[in-house]
DNA sequence: CTAAATTATATTGCACACAATATTGTTTTG
DNA sequence: CAAAACAATATTGTGTGCAATATAATTTAG
């Protein structure tokens, strides 16, 4: 049965690729003092600073069941504070702190030392973005 | 800050489209109950049945802190046993059961359901396995 | 204007992942 | 051969992910 054959699948090496960045980024993100997901946070923050917890999801595909715990940890770590909408109690609107803006000149280097680590060639970057935007719409079709 | 920008990461798009792809194929997977951790051991064991809790790890990438449990789950199921070694006290070894084995017939349609579902064609495949080979490297360098 | 539908977030429960440590068994070494 | 090193699995603790449900606020329909 070969299409059941460990080699022969397509999705397990992204699977696992996916798990092998966040190791890596893992040891960069550790002298900050944050997770991968946490760090993904940061960086929409940091593109444009007090969102809603709705927002955020939007841009990083994760729902509320991720977002509310992983917020309130970083909220524990006085990286962003979370606050009711005042014209939607409904809404959260989640707000970098001090201390979570600053790190973003911490976290400038990363992605160049990523790259280096990784050590990949701008087509080869080029080919993951065409393929993964490729591959996601077949959802977002939906 | 250029690179810090969302659209700019390389490794997003990866994490994003992985934990899409483990969703797509639960979808398939709860038919037969199993999730897609589980249903890549049981890949690893239809290729080569009654193997060792590290073999398994080496060839998914996961150590004994995920597959433990996991694999307890899988025994719960009766999709398999664990059995310690006679030889070696140490070791652990999985084997299928008959309702293990038996999945594999239920399972033979997932891989070209996906690939449909997927659009993909044969070339981005090959594109993807390149690229996630290459960056695999990185890693098992050390 | 109020009941029903919708929306935003939170909660619960389960299943990974993985680092760090513990436990137990096997090998190696002096 | 006994102590030390090593190896295989298990345990613990923390942090995601996500489905399903709950709660509370807002909008919409009639």
């Amino acid at each position: 049965m070969e299409v059941l054959k460990l080699k022969n699948q397509i999705c397990f090496p992204i699977y696992a690729l996916s798990r092998e960045i966040t190791q890596l980024y893992g040891k960069h993100l550790s002298e900050l003092d944050v997770t991968y997901p946490q760090y993904l946070v940061l960086l929409v923050l940091w593109e444009h600073d007090t969102q809603t917890v709705n927002q955020i999801g939007e841009k990083l595909f994760l729902d509320s069941g991720t977002l509310t715990p992983l917020l309130k940890r970083m909220e524990a770590k006085e990286l962003l504070t979370r606050k009711r909408s005042t014209v939607d109690e409904r809404v959260v609107e989640i707000s970098l702190t001090e201390k979570g803006l600053r790190l973003k000149d911490k976290a400038a280097c990363i992605p160049s030392q990523m790259f280096d680590e990784m050590n990949i060639t701008k087509e080869e970057v080029d080919a993951i973005r065409t393929i993964t935007n490729k591959l996601f719409a077949f959802n977002n079709k939906k």
